[in-house]
DNA sequence: CAAACATTTGAATAATTGTTCATACATAAC
DNA sequence: GTTATGTATGAACAATTATTCAAATGTTTG
């Protein structure tokens, strides 16, 4: 029943981050690893929530602590705290100390790059 | 409160996919638009289930129909239809029809430079 | 026509999740 | 020390979601 078709295709930013081939020997394999499937849910549920997308965009230019948050976004610093801690959970934000301060931060620049691919598709479908 | 701190930095891939810069120019406005992040929520949150993810790589090279699906993830076709049709309402898998089967594929390629990204940021937490 | 097959759909259930509220913790100011 | 402030946490609730089951649709074959 299987079909076979043309090769895979990866497009240029796989290469562009991955010198040593190492995502795209991943993503010739007939199937990922469970751990890896889990993972990558697991980071694509944590930025499919608007209220954490909006968490990630106000830092993606600079720090903010909880409480900058939760006046940017209008919400209680319990609910961004709660969403900053799944964030932190799956690595896509760091957090500095400083007094009496928590200064959020993005880990690294994987999520802008997620945004733009995504924001790619979103603005496809009209 | 609010710090301010270097200017954005926009990865490789937007350039590439994107001559007009037109996401380029989202991605330096201070907040996006409710239905951009409601749409954007919507996308990472349907990528980010197992289940859609095994579909969604197994689709990554040729199209299958639901009972191809239903055998190589071990899942009854029910379970498999209905998270082809969330798929399918995020305009992630195209389909086509023939005789009583339907085959389906990946919609265009963001899929798998997402996954790409993806990929990136999972193995790097080690 | 009937029977078999592939897929879809709707209802039901269990599980997960986001927010609120109350409370706890840590740090700074008095 | 006490009080105020910023943040984190746990329990509770409502809302969403993935899968199962049963039934329906549509297509092919006899």
């Amino acid at each position: 029943m299987v079909k076979d078709a043309g090769a895979l295709k990866i497009c240029d930013i796989c290469e562009a981050f991955d010198p040593d081939n190492q995502i795209v020997e991943i993503m010739k394999k007939d199937s990922l690893e469970a751990e890896v499937v889990y993972n990558l849910a697991e980071l694509f549920k944590t930025i499919g929530d608007p209220t954490r997308i909006k968490i990630l965009y106000a830092l993606k230019e600079r720090e903010l602590c909880v409480c900058d948050l939760s006046e940017l976004l209008e919400m209680s610093s319990s609910a961004i705290s709660h969403q900053l801690r799944v964030l932190r959970n799956n690595k896509l934000v760091k957090y500095r100390k400083e007094g009496r301060s928590v200064y959020y931060s993005l880990d690294d620049d994987h999520v802008l790059c997620l945004f733009g691919q995504g924001l790619e598709h979103v603005l496809e479908e009209r």
